[in-house]
DNA sequence: CGAAAAACTCAACACGCGTTGAGAAACTTG
DNA sequence: CAAGTTTCTCAACGCGTGTTGAGTTTTTCG
């Protein structure tokens, strides 16, 4: 026991890395301003003042408000997941599944949705937002064309997931009425066939949604 | 001629109003700046730079940054219209019509386009842009509503509008490299089916858009 | 214990921003 | 010309921002 760390030619002696809660909970605060307030509107005083902290220990631990906002901003590994799945799944359904995929990203628990509302919001105003925002949508290309119909199956997946992304900003940051009051449901129902139509290139008459007769 | 403001109250002595030639220079600066660098972004003192003109000069004419964002944002009246005759046709291809105004709006001749980006781009971070941009969105449903299928035709236009400025941001702001490299052409070829049918419940067979062979 | 290292506090800097006011210059009338 | 009115110039104010550095406390080790 007493020779553990005898080979080790530098045992780094002092304090450890404490707890860490106070980083945690300026990570939280960051978090949630970001995604609500924006990457412009949110100061670094703000961020500290709601974690109880002293500004610059928000800079000591992050060193500078876009790191800051790179460690808030990434998007979850669940959340990414989810999507792969979504998208790998039969063609039946298909529409449905991804539909369902990108609503329950932004409207889920906060942890999930607040990086993914950060990166929204911060999409116009800054350059990671912005990149990490075009490399989500494109990434979702490799798993939607991957075996999927025409050469043209990368376009199909980029433009479904651009029209979901401006269904959910329309909806959770615009805030259209119409498509606030909205159930998910409703949405699902009438969004689903269309996604569908753009996903794999041919129309049916089935019914696409489980539940959605009138 | 003498008498003519003979009867006034007050015949206003002086140097008229000039000619207008420097508002209008900060009018077609900031209309840039704006629409290319968005509302926070944008500086006063970067428009009267481009404007060759002192920074007072842009806050006689224009009372303050959000009055004169105000004056460059509105959405032209002719691109209003264009986006209404294009909702009022027949329902036969109706989505190709609908998917063309959008494209043309955001890519045509920057006087149209640069208020619309402008819009785009500074709904996130202010309030008056927000409002702007959802009543655009809100304000197609009137005109699709009328006379369309279902009680909840409103919702269907607005989710085909929201749908297709999420296009048009990906294209024109994020950036996404297949939907860039995409012709336009290709884009309502594969668009328009899916939005006729958010549109227009009802699923078909015939092809949407007229030359969009394979 | 005593030293090292981290966590924390306090105060300030430099900068760019929107905004304002006073005064000179240019132009239009009587 | 002279008075009146507008356009333009110049300089500054007040504020909030991100960021920094010095100094203090607290914890962890030899």
């Amino acid at each position: 026991m007493t020779l553990q760390r005898e080979s080790l030619p530098k045992a780094r002696r002092g304090r450890r890395p404490g707890a860490g809660s106070t980083r945690q909970a300026v990570l939280d605060a960051a978090r949630a301003r970001f995604a609500s307030d924006g990457f412009g509107a949110t100061t670094i005083r703000r961020v500290a003042a709601d974690a109880g902290v002293d500004v610059s220990q928000v800079m000591q631990f992050f060193r500078s408000k876009d790191e800051l906002f790179a460690a808030v901003m990434s998007v979850p590994a669940s959340a990414l997941e989810r999507f792969n799945t979504a998208f790998e799944g039969p063609d039946e359904h298909l529409g449905e599944r991804v539909v369902r995929a990108y609503l329950a990203a932004w409207e889920g628990p906060a942890l999930d949705s607040e990086p993914l509302m950060a990166m929204l919001r911060g999409a116009i105003v800054n350059d990671h937002a912005r990149a990490q925002l075009r490399d989500f949508i494109q990434s979702r290309l490799l798993h939607g064309a991957s075996g999927r119909s025409g050469d043209d199956a990368a376009l199909r997946a980029g433009l479904a997931s651009s029209m979901l992304v401006g269904i959910v900003t329309s909806r959770r940051i615009i805030g259209v009425p119409v498509l606030v009051a909205a159930d998910t449901e409703k949405l699902v129902a009438t969004v689903a066939p269309a996604i569908q139509r753009i996903l794999v290139g041919a129309p049916s008459q089935t019914d696409w949604v489980k539940g959605a007769g009138a």
